[in-house]
RNA sequence: CGCGGAGUAGAGCAGUUGGUAGCUCGUCGGGCUCAUAACCCGGAGGUCGUAGGUUCAAGUCCUGCCUCCGCAACCA
């Protein structure tokens, strides 16, 4: 046999600080789709997904549960309920699962950074940032908590440490030549948000090494230093390959990748640091970055902190996994956001799924039963008014269903399928089978017709395989036909004239949409309920001395409002008591509206080093008591004069 | 004037290179009885966010404006 083709996809490899919701679901049940239809079409696939397990968020979440960074990543990823049995019950097909903790992995991790550094596009610098001392913690300005140390809360200075960096901004010109002249990057629309927002803004070199923690791949020829995230997790594309390691040996045969499927808030890195890196390594380019959408509920970000979570396993559970499968790639289009609902997924499986596909199976698997005692008569008669339009269908139906799949767009490939689902019930109405079953003259006819819906059915069982490979393996085994394969999906007629039908229990049973949605509600509820926010891990004691140093003051409110562009921050004026207005801006906009503080007594910490947001001064930091989603302003009796210490 | 996306029937969405506005749900009426109260047919319902412009012709191209969302920034 010819070597066949080949067809490398990939899924990101998803973080495991947290368990992964329905939006990581999506994406890996697409990439599945996508690869199932490749074997369909007899390609050679490999299709791999995994985990990227370091840095210092792992670390840390790991020394707050008290265990091992390793133990921590293990059961948040093969643990019980954890990300590979999340896929196994998703019925995810990789070819292959890695984790940057894998040492094939780490060890390729170090050869790559080297021959970077070898190259001289790698070199040492400094890396800026916000430092925590008692953590020993670099934080960017964005993972600051109400600009403290998201761990324990504590003051963090800006400080340096000794990074390695890599040279993004010499490969700024042929990666912007790359996602301006070429399909590497679809949907096209992501082009101008990363060329206009990174590329042309200016690319700076990117710092690829850290000492501030030990939780990664090492740097081998420099002690302290650990691979941060860049180089170490876009890299695991050809590490599983086996490039640069003796674990696998398939670099050869399957790089340059087909396609990265990845979510659309890290086609930044996917479209602009990955080239970068492969051309300073003087490695081909993958082929394609597809930015899908995002599921979006009630039109906003799904997110931890907004509680609106939607968990996999409880939908799959309650409905079957092939209905979810389904249901995310037939409502929504890939490249762009969709609206998540558990209205919508419930009229998605009722309509589709019951109504027209499971009903369809029903009703021609029970006539053949009933007409022919489940196996049809070779007499048949074909009538041309009658199924002509049928059957050309079916025959155009494969290579449009080719068509979309090629393009990534699953929803409309679905619709292709649906399109001759529906023809076919239609088919029901037009022929009238209860009717030729009366008369015995008809029975050829009849047998006629029942053998196109069996094969109608049996097309679209076919097309449906890389979305519901368990549904649709069912529903061969009903209508007595073989191995779906896509060659006999072409090909109208490959099903016995004699096919051997069996009645079964409904394949996807109707859904009572009221009872349901209500007990989703209430699912959802206690989910949310039990999530109180935990205290804040107790600070270590300090000296009064220390305590002294901060100066605290008595101020009340002369003018506030809101500053302008930014959703948090007020400006606010106050009388201090020494006679000058001091500004502050405080991040509570959420909290309070400007026009409501005027004329307050609040308390503000007066010897904090000034500090510049959004353009503007802020003297010192206004006090409040934070628990959760909660905030309050320390508010005094307003009998209290301006300028007076605490103590 | 940071960047991008979106605004199309009650709801959710399609509308490729400009040429009579479609789909699903819901709703109203009819048909059928093989089937999972499912299936089939028909009706009602849209000045395609808004104001201009180009064109014989614009949801589709251009410009201004409004609203929503995301990214970025910022959150002492």
């Amino acid at each position: 046999m010819s070597k066949r083709d080949t067809f490398y996809i990939t899924t990101p490899i998803y973080y495991p600080s947290d368990k992964l919701h329905i939006g990581h679901t999506y994406c890996t049940v697409a990439t599945d789709a996508m690869a199932r239809y490749k074997r369909l079409r007899g390609y050679d696939v490999m299709f791999l997904t995994g985990t990227d397990e370091h840095g210092q968020k792992i670390e840390s979440k790991a020394s707050a549960a008290g265990v091992t960074p390793q133990e921590f990543v293990d059961n948040i990823v093969i643990g019980e309920n954890g990300i590979t049995s999340l896929w196994k019950l998703m019925n995810i097909s990789h070819d292959r699962f890695i984790r940057t903790t894998d040492d094939y992995h780490v060890t390729s991790i170090q050869k790559i950074f080297r021959a970077m550094y070898d190259k001289g596009d790698i070199y040492k610098s400094k890396y800026t940032g916000m430092y925590c001392t008692p953590c020993e913690s670099f934080w960017t300005q964005s993972q600051l908590a109400g600009g403290k140390c998201p761990d324990c809360g504590r003051e963090v200075q800006p400080a340096e440490e000794e990074a390695y960096f890599f040279r993004l901004s010499k490969y700024a010109q042929p990666v912007r030549d790359l996602l301006l002249n070429t399909d590497f990057l679809e949907p096209r629309s992501r082009v101008h948000e990363m060329v206009n927002n990174f590329i042309d803004a200016g690319l700076e070199d990117l710092c690829v090494s850290r000492t501030s923690f030990t939780w990664g791949v090492p740097v081998d020829f420099d002690p302290g230093h650990v691979v941060y995230v860049w180089v170490d997790a876009l890299s695991n594309y050809i590490t599983a390959l086996g490039y640069g390691n003796d674990k696998y040996r398939d670099y050869e045969k399957y790089w340059p990748a087909d396609v990265h499927f990845v979510g659309k808030e890290i086609v930044r890195f996917h479209a602009i640091v990955w080239p970068a890196m492969l051309m300073s390594m003087g490695l081909p380019l993958p082929k394609k970055v597809y930015g899908h959408g995002w599921l979006l509920l009630g039109g906003g970000k799904m997110s931890k902190s907004k509680g609106n979570v939607v968990d996999p396993q409880i939908l799959a559970s309650r409905y079957g996994v092939d209905a979810l499968r389904f249901f995310l790639l037939r409502s929504f289009p890939f490249g762009a956001d969709g609206n998540f609902s558990n209205e919508l997924l419930i009229s998605c499986i009722n309509t589709d799924l019951a109504n027209d596909l499971g009903n369809l199976v029903s009703r021609t698997t029970a006539m053949v039963q009933k007409y022919f005692g489940g196996k049809l008569p070779e007499q048949q008669q074909y009538d041309a008014a009658m199924d002509d339009a049928l059957t050309a269908m079916l025959r155009a139906l494969p290579e449009k269903y080719a068509a979309q799949m090629e393009k990534f767009a699953f929803q409309n490939a679905l619709a292709e399928v649906f399109a001759v689902i529906s023809a076919a019930n239609k088919y029901i109405d037009e022929t009238a089978p209860w009717i030729l079953a009366k008369d015995e003259a008809q029975r050829a006819r009849l047998a006629c017709v029942m053998y196109h819906l069996l094969e109608s059915v049996r097309v679209a069982a076919g097309l449906l395989q890389p979305f519901m490979p368990d549904a649709s393996a069912q529903i061969a085994k009903r209508i007595g036909a073989d191995a779906l394969t896509w060659e006999s999906i072409c090909a109208f007629g490959a099903l016995p004239r004699q096919a051997q039908v069996e009645v079964g229990a409904a394949l996807f049973p109707r859904i009572d949409a009221a009872s349901e949605l209500e007990a989703l509600e209430a699912l959802h509820a206690q989910a949310q309920a039990p999530e109180e926010d935990p205290l804040p891990a107790p600070l270590p004691p300090i000296d009064f001395e220390d305590f002294s140093k901060v100066e605290m003051t008595v101020v009340k409110v002369l003018s506030c409002e809101n500053v302008k562009k930014s959703e948090k921050l007020l400006k606010f004026s106050l009388d201090d008591g020494s006679g000058t207005p001091r500004q502050i801006l405080s991040g509570i906009a959420k909290f309070y509206k400007a026009e409501s503080l005027v004329g307050k007594t609040l308390v503000a910490v007066t010897n904090l080093q000034p500090r510049k947001m959004m353009g503007q001064e802020s003297c010192g930091m206004l006090l409040s008591a934070e628990r959760g989603q909660t905030l309050h302003l320390l508010m005094l009796d307003d009998s209290t004069p301006a300028g007076s210490r605490l103590c």
